[in-house]
DNA sequence: GCCGTTTTCGGCCCGACTGTTTTCAGTCG
């Protein structure tokens, strides 16, 4: 956990313990600034050693915030959260994690029954004393009872690559019902988010009765949580997915609003407000004057006078996510890019990249066989490129060296033997196949193969396998510059929901890789996903290019391929940006150079 | 607690659902 994720962290934990309190916007406050400064590209330590004024210029941190942030770079600690915790010593992250119970009712219960942790509640809950607090009752004490062991759990986002295969089944269910007008996968998994929170299906229809109850008949939901008139949330196999009926007519402006991210609607509506217009999940409404002038206290008595708040105003657009971001005078903004990292200013002005699109990636220069832990034989893997529909293939086996165990990597002596049987299938091959390696970065920045070998293949992947924590940038920055490297593998060597993997200073390895003619991988393994999104964007914006590659350990692997490319996108990337859009001639220069 | 080309004070995103309540609070996304 970086530093700024640890501070963030105790950020939202001050804001929790002010929301059980029953203090108002503050916590609001805490959680922008938290949200903030993990987001924040540099360093806090850096920030906070400068003192208070550096610390401020994060936004949504003032005064108050910024000197909580130098105290516990200074003492270890921040005295007023620690007298809140104990005040209130509860385990708050436990108990919320319970479906239903947030802050405000950890507070009450720790208040009336003194609860603190979850087996307490459970306890408080199975006497029955919980429904005698007053703001609960019988059903929200069952609520508590149900939901307990599934906090215990502690869930954890599903990877994209789980959730995807899935969003698209329940969408295609649901899609095939008679009421179903329109259907589409909102949410992060619209995003392309490596990690996924829950599944969110949009449909358009005049009959939400219908749908939902399509929808609570479906054979994989686990059990039901809520189901209204509009909207309905269930488990299956511990996933969940959330779904909301619209009017067809207003199924845009409610795919726009349900996409997020939450930041960039949040951009989207203040542009909206500067404009007099109102954005939410019906459309895009302009204030009527003439109306809204006598909109006092007293109109609550009148007849006639418009309840549906919402909608209130000259409807300007709602069908469509084009006519919504057009109503904003915005290109129509690709999900992927739904981050608020400029995409809002970008559409305004008309300079939204032209990303890369799925099928303009024409090979794969990191894959695996046989010869070391893949399950196929060079001419299998050959064969499956071709028909996946590539033009090339590099076969980059793992060589021996740190992080290599088990006798799975190939020594210098097999990787000269096969480099005889890759030109023998490529004599055969109706795609391009180039020889490979893929070494080890020792933590020194060192290579596993010897230079000569290196100078004489086509394709040198080189990656870190082991010591993945601490700051890798040096490590990292040696192999880049190495001559024979063409591609730093998995940058980070992260694990999704695993292990962060290294610290990696993304800017100048950006800048080594540039100067260098060495391309920085996004691996398409949805358990990796490295480099993501941000750390792409901010690699091309510095001059290096990108290669996307399945790291595919069988034929079936060259599917992934798609995580790839998305996770490109989520980083702007344009076609121009990724090596293996390349045809294989100019690959061969770009590796020759 | 934070923030400001209509404000240094008076607002804070907001709608759906549930459960506990007789008009609303808490939670969630």
């Amino acid at each position: 956990m970086s530093r700024n994720d640890e501070i963030a962290t105790l950020l939202e934990e001050f804001a929790d313990l002010l929301d059980a309190n029953g203090v108002e916007y503050k916590p609001r406050a805490y959680r922008r600034a938290a949200e903030n400064i993990r987001d924040y590209p540099g360093a806090i330590e850096g920030l906070a050693a400068e003192g208070e004024d550096s610390v401020g210029e994060i936004d949504g941190v003032g005064d108050a915030i910024s000197s909580k942030v130098v105290e516990y770079f200074e003492t270890g600690e921040i005295e007023e959260l620690t007298e809140l915790r104990e005040e209130l010593p509860v385990e708050m992250d436990a108990l919320t994690a319970v479906e239903g119970v947030g802050p405000k009712s950890v507070g009450s219960l720790y208040e009336a029954l003194g609860i603190t942790t979850l087996d307490e509640l459970e306890a408080a809950a199975e006497a029955g004393e919980i429904q005698e607090v007053s703001g609960f009752g019988a059903k929200t004490e069952q609520n508590i009872l149900d939901n307990i062991d599934f906090a215990r759990e502690a869930h954890e986002r599903s990877l994209l690559g789980e959730a995807r295969p899935y969003g698209d089944q329940i969408r295609a269910y649901m899609a095939a019902g008679d009421a179903v007008e329109e259907c589409a996968l909102g949410g992060s998994i619209r995003r392309w988010r490596p990690t996924i929170g829950d599944v969110d299906v949009l449909v358009g229809s005049t009959d939400a009765e219908a749908v939902i109850e399509r929808f609570a008949g479906w054979d994989e939901l686990d059990r039901v949580i809520e189901s209204g008139d509009t909207k309905a949330s269930a488990y299956a196999d511990d996933v969940r997915v959330d779904l909301r009926v619209v009017d067809p007519t207003e199924f845009g402006a409610a795919l726009q609003y349900f996409t997020g991210s939450k930041d960039h609607n949040v951009a989207v509506r203040n542009r909206a407000i500067e404009r007099d217009l109102k954005v939410n999940e019906y459309g895009v409404f302009r204030e009527v004057r003439s109306t809204s002038s006598s909109r006092t206290a007293s109109d609550d008595d009148v007849e006639g006078v418009e309840d549906d708040d919402q909608r209130a105003g000259e409807l300007v657009a709602s069908e469509s996510e084009e006519a919504v971001y057009d109503a904003l005078g915005m290109e129509w903004v690709p999900p992927e890019l739904r981050e608020n990292r400029g995409e809002v200013e970008a559409a305004a002005d008309g300079s939204l990249p032209d990303l890369l699109a799925e099928g303009e990636v024409r090979g794969d220069i990191h894959t695996h066989t046989n010869w070391s832990d893949g399950g196929n034989t060079i001419a299998e893997m050959v064969e499956g490129a071709a028909d996946f529909g590539h033009d090339y293939l590099a076969v980059t086996d793992h060589a021996t060296g740190p992080g290599m165990v088990g006798g799975v990597g190939v020594s210098d002596e097999q990787l000269r033997e096969q480099m005889g049987e890759v030109e023998s299938v490529a004599a055969d091959a109706d795609i391009d196949v180039f020889t490979g390696v893929e070494a080890n970065i020792a933590a020194d920045g060192t290579l596993s193969v010897a230079d000569d070998l290196l100078a004489d293949l086509d394709v040198v992947v080189a990656s870190s396998h082991a010591a993945l924590d601490g700051d890798g940038t040096d490590r990292l920055v040696t192999a880049a510059e190495h001559p024979d490297v063409n591609v730093i593998g998995h940058p980070t060597g992260r694990y999704l929901n695993r292990r962060e993997g290294l610290d990696v200073d993304i800017d100048r390895l950006a800048d080594v890789a540039a100067a260098n003619d060495t391309a920085l991988e996004i691996n398409a393994n949805p358990a990796r996903l490295d480099l993501g999104g941000g750390a792409v964007k901010q690699a091309i914006e510095t001059g290096a290019n990108v290669v996307i590659n399945t790291d595919a350990h069988s034929p079936r692997n060259f599917d992934l391929l798609r995580y790839g490319v998305h996770t490109a996108r989520r980083g702007w990337a344009e076609t121009d940006d990724v090596l293996n859009t390349r045809d294989a001639d100019s690959l061969r220069k770009f590796l020759d150079a």
